[in-house]
DNA sequence: ATAGGGTTAG
């Protein structure tokens, strides 16, 4: 035995329980253990308590040692309970959380906030709704409703299953707000698609008369939703609020700063972070790789890997896919490929299927789709559904019919059939002139009731972000927005740009033509701004080719440049030029 | 008296 532990006398008994604190032995455990039954002090939650928690929190978090404990217990109060429904919520078995507090509640134990606030945790980790909402109930008729911490696990409740609108009423009824609070607030918006209100929590949060002061992780939840969105802007105003708070040489900071600048399509700034950060490390070079990849300069994402080798970072799977995708979308074959090789070879970095995605990728672009898929066949990992996507995308580019059927075929199985499938399906019928199968699949689409999902681009203006959908009309500058569309049209058509009728995406309606977002979001652009500015727009899904030509178009007659970023990348447009060699 | 929270940084 290496220590001792206190033998009698009150003086040792604080000892004692520092003892257990900081115990970090198997040994010391039982050694304690058997001290406490031996003095039955382990009747005493004084000492149990913090013996339960020593063992159910990591870093041994061993259950069946905590049941052992509460068992020995002969009468376990609310302390006792709690933390056997803590140690439950955090294992592996969330569910039993709740039936401890079930059995506590039959034993007429009251439970106090904490109970709740436990329970509610193992809910969470459960996703077990009803349960949840039993909670809830249970804390309003307690009067346990002024409890922050309590009200705000149970708003992660909510948004944990996407009830943003619940988490947002849990919010508004609580009386005392702090950071965490609203952290959590913010975070429920983004994770469930609200993310301008999320954006807009950094300043609602601070006024009133019990504002609170965001803090690091404020900041790194909103510097997430500003990638999400393309906010450029805003994203440089929590880069001053960083600054400004003494955050800056937090490392998880600076690693989102280059993302957000990098996902804004805002390299220099991005590289202008990036090379003040001291200790780079894996997650730093990656988001500058990724950074570089994604805005298509590939050679530049192959020295940033050169750099990183030499200051002597390894690499890691997240590193490979960045600059797999950096190769494809610049069009590296023979580099890619090489990379692909030396991975495994040298780095033992196991390819996952973002990485044999990349290559799919890769080789589509150059067109040897059937050797993509061979490659997919021979995959030690099962293909999802995006990578046979990406090879649907080569076929739909190369008209490649044939391998085309055969890949959604692959999709049917997976059961992963979505409405861009059939669009890119349709598509590839539609250039080979086949009307016969276009008409058929239409009519199977409408059968099996697969709608399109309308999808949103958004368009950042002196930080306030506007958000466009198909046929959305609400915007308040909407019909402005569709004029200004037709005369853009008009221009471009003199130009000679021609609508792509081979695109499937675009029909007539009733009144007007249906545009795609993002053609929407560039008028708004050309509108609201002054000649010559700058368009940043941001688009959840991959951009068609008609509206690629549309901006590409633009760029050049309208002398402005446009950065579009759909779902894979960046798209840079200029004096009628696009940075991509997406096969438009 | 004892006891609690938000972030997968790429």
């Amino acid at each position: 035995m290496h220590s001792q532990i206190p033998i009698s006398g009150f003086a040792h008994l604080e000892s004692l329980i520092s003892f257990i604190k900081s115990a970090t032995q198997t040994t010391q455990l039982l050694q304690i253990h058997a001290h406490l039954l031996r003095t039955s002090l382990i009747q005493q939650s004084t000492f149990s308590v913090p013996f339960l928690r020593r063992i159910s929190l990591p870093p041994f978090q061993n259950l069946t040692y905590s049941l052992h404990i509460f068992s020995q217990i002969s009468k376990p109060n609310v302390t006792h309970y709690n933390a056997m429904i803590r140690a439950y919520a955090m294992s592996s078995h969330p569910e039993r959380g709740f039936y401890v507090y079930r059995d506590m509640m039959r034993r007429g134990i009251r439970p106090n906030p904490l109970s709740s606030s436990f329970v509610t945790k193992s809910c969470i980790r459960g996703s077990s709704l009803f349960r949840g909402l039993q909670i809830h109930a249970r804390v309003l008729r307690d009067g346990h409703q002024s409890d922050t911490l309590l009200l705000t696990a149970l708003m992660e409740f909510y948004s944990n299953g996407a009830r943003c609108d619940d988490a947002c009423k849990v919010f508004d009824e609580m009386s005392v707000r702090d950071t965490v609070a609203w952290n959590v607030l913010v975070s429920c918006y983004t994770r469930n698609g609200r993310t301008r209100d999320a954006l807009g929590v950094f300043d609602t949060m601070r006024s009133g008369e019990h504002g609170c002061d965001p803090d690091d992780v404020t900041c790194l939840l909103l510097l997430q939703a500003c990638s999400n969105i393309c906010a450029f802007e805003f994203g440089e105003r929590i880069h001053r609020y960083i600054k400004d708070h003494g955050y800056i040489h937090a490392l998880n900071l600076c690693n989102s700063l280059v993302a957000m600048y990098s996902k804004c399509g805002q390299l220099d700034k991005a590289y202008e972070v990036f090379k003040q950060i001291p200790n780079k490390d894996v997650v730093s070079w990656t988001a500058m790789i990724s950074g570089f990849a994604s805005n298509g300069y590939g050679r530049e994402a192959i020295n940033g890997f050169r750099e990183m080798e030499r200051m002597g970072v390894s690499p890691d799977e997240q590193t490979f896919t960045a600059l797999l995708s950096g190769c494809s979308h610049s069009g590296l074959l023979d580099e890619g490929r090489s990379i692909f090789g030396r991975m495994q070879a040298e780095f033992g970095v196991v390819p996952n299927v973002h990485h044999y995605g990349c290559v799919v990728d890769l080789m589509g672009r150059v067109g040897l789709v059937e050797d993509a898929y061979e490659l997919i066949m021979s995959m030690k990992c099962k293909p999802d559904a995006t990578i046979w996507r990406t090879l649907l995308g080569a076929c739909k580019v190369h008209g490649n019919l044939t391998l085309g059927e055969r890949v959604i075929e692959h999709l049917i199985e997976l059961k992963a059939q979505e409405a861009g499938d059939y669009i890119l399906l349709l598509n590839i019928y539609s250039s080979a002139g086949d009307w016969e199968k276009v008409i058929e699949t239409r009519k199977f689409m409408k059968e099996k009731g697969i709608q399109t999902t309308p999808s949103a681009s958004t368009i950042e203006l002196k930080g306030e972000i506007h958000e466009f959908k198909v046929d959305d009309t609400s915007h308040s500058r909407i019909n402005e927005v569709y004029e200004m569309l037709d005369e853009i049209q008009k221009q471009l058509k003199i130009g000679g740009y021609e609508a792509d009728i081979t695109n499937v995406g675009i029909k007539e309606t009733e009144t007007r033509l249906s545009y795609h977002s993002e053609k929407l979001a560039m008028a708004f652009g050309v509108l609201a701004t002054p000649p010559g500015t700058k368009l940043r727009v941001a688009k959840d899904l991959r951009i068609c080719t008609d509206c690629h030509n549309f901006a590409k178009m633009l760029s050049g007659v309208y002398n402005r440049e446009v950065i579009i970023r759909d779902r894979t990348r960046f798209h840079h447009f200029r004096e009628g030029q696009c940075s991509c060699n997406d096969f438009w």
